[in-house]
DNA sequence: TTGTAAGCGTTATCAA
DNA sequence: TTGATAACGCTTACAA
């Protein structure tokens, strides 16, 4: 590899007016420009990065940490943040939290060792507390999937609550009047939210709420199955089931067939997300579509814009939640 | 932050011996490594790993090219191989290919310039030649899912020709006579393997090959749905499909119930790739499963073994397929 | 066992 | 518009 200083003898300049084309820094006259563009070409020349972050003090890479780096959702996250930051030329360091503080807050350590610029946090264990000491550090982030006190104008999520509670209201609007729900954990704040919203949905249509029909699951496919056929012993009947994300709708599913149900005649789902998979499902899993791919391009360009002064178009998103009408839903019978 | 020239200013050694400890790279005495150990501690102090990095000419940090960063596949794959650098303390960058050449080529050297000490490749696009340039510029690096002749040694892939042939196999043992084909673009190595396996099985139990009963697809679910609407229109009888991935399978599976098929009773389906949702796909499919993970653990253990001398037990790994029996296989009616 | 000092390949300040 | 040159924070011969 050749350096810049190879690139200079060879142009006849200094190794300053290499650095200087490099960056468009400052004016160079278009004559020993050129000469240097050739000399470059010539040697094949390409900048040390590592070099570059060092002198000055920018690595242009930004950390991404993220629950899981498996799964539909954290996927198409991913995909845009890493689309967008590429497209700026920016590197993309990732690493998995696992939703575990410990490895959530070593994650960010680690990212931050490595002199990432700023950080996309998709944090859920790790306290706010511990977020906005963060920032007092100096650290630039914007946070997924998260709403802390402070750190309003980083977080980015959606209405977990509307969404919840849409999810319900459809449920009844469309004829049903037992609507069981599998929640995911009650760590999670957006698994929290979601079956607020569902609550609410319930009180403000005057229907009553049993204990009987709510279960709590850990967002996972194997929590879907093993809840409903506690709901189903239960003994309560319900003719509608809505599940706080579409693993658990898909595990419902599954059991609700083992049990001998037809759906979506004995049972109506609703899930949460709109996942990848959701339209393979059987019956097509009706959902709430959650603008993931939204919250990454623009999480993604917020970064960009506050830690490089990059102006963007996509600073804002809509953080309505979506209903997504497909078959698992149909009226009671 | 602290550096270590202020370290050593407060332990009172040179910054020469605080490096020593740091790096456990020659002895110190007991006596003075306490005394810059309690310095470090004192001024909080963190390495900077990107001046490190310079004067080491070591970047501790992999790069990693995949297809796509959605995907169950390339999630789980994705996921082994940050938990098995990270647990080395290696940084993980990624940057995503999709499966075109030049976007290919811009990530490796985008990676590459990003000083990466090695590259662990899911590249489809890219040439066999220009990989073997990479090794003789001296870039460390494995290739997923991909055998290139000359590179051997930093190959990983599953014998894709095995599964395929596997599949078929199942198919024809458990009495289907007439079985369609789904297959993967033509450009990807992996499906014309599986394609390869498959039509060699037929060939070994002298079944007949009727090229209506083959349709080229995509991969995508998509593509599954409109072959097997292409397939049904063929006006040949058929009681059972393979297709070259799960994603298709999934999609068939959908495309035959809109036509009225009873599965598995009517029609029997294999995938291939054992993804995640399979096991919600109903009826849950039965599919060849390929050990991704594995092949993750293994090819990350390989570049820490060939760039950093670690040594590790997981460096081998069975390239063998493995048929796993669920519900969308029956004997025909 | 420890210290000195020359890099590593850039950027950025100051003069010219 | 250009050139010297001192950082940047660390590693690593080479000496002591």
């Amino acid at each position: 590899m050749s350096t810049i200083y190879e690139v200079s003898k060879l142009a006849g300049v200094s190794s300053a007016t290499v650095s200087r084309v490099m960056n468009n820094s400052s004016r160079v006259s278009p004559n020993t420009r050129d000469k240097v563009l050739k000399a470059m070409d010539e040697l094949g020349f390409r900048p040390n990065s590592i070099a570059q972050s060092l002198a000055s003090k920018r690595s242009n890479s930004i950390g991404v940490v993220i629950s899981e780096l498996q799964g539909s959702y954290y996927g198409m996250l991913l995909n845009e943040i890493e689309l967008t930051l590429r497209s700026a030329k920016k590197h993309v360091m990732i690493a998995a939290g696992h939703a575990d503080a410990a490895i959530e807050e070593d994650s960010i350590e680690f990212l931050l060792q490595r002199s990432c610029d700023a950080l996309i946090l998709f944090v859920e264990a790790v306290s706010d507390q511990y977020l906005r000491d963060l920032k007092k550090r100096g650290v630039l982030f914007t946070l997924i999937n998260r709403q802390v006190e402070g750190l309003e104008t980083q977080c980015l999520s959606i209405d977990n609550y509307q969404g919840g509670y849409m999810a319900c209201q459809k449920m009844i609007e469309v004829g049903h009047q037992s609507i069981a729900y599998i929640s995911g954990p009650e760590w999670k704040l957006d698994a929290m939210e979601r079956l607020r919203g569902h609550r609410q949905a319930l009180k403000d249509h005057k229907l009553p709420i049993h204990d009987e029909l709510f279960f709590t699951g850990d967002y996972t496919e194997y929590s879907g199955e093993h809840g409903f056929e506690q709901l189903y012993k239960s003994g309560i009947k319900f003719s509608g089931l809505v599940c706080g994300n579409d693993e658990m709708a898909a595990g419902a599913i599954m059991a609700a067939r083992h049990l001998g149900l037809a759906l979506p005649d004995d049972l109506s789902v609703i899930g949460f997300d709109d996942a990848y998979f959701s339209r393979f499902i059987y019956p097509r899993l009706t959902t709430i579509k959650n603008p993931i791919k939204e919250i990454g391009t623009v999480s993604a360009n917020r970064v960009l814009h506050s830690t490089y002064g990059l102006k963007s178009k996509n600073l804002e998103y809509d953080n309505q939640p979506l209903l997504i009408a497909r078959d698992s839903l149909t009226a009671p019978k």
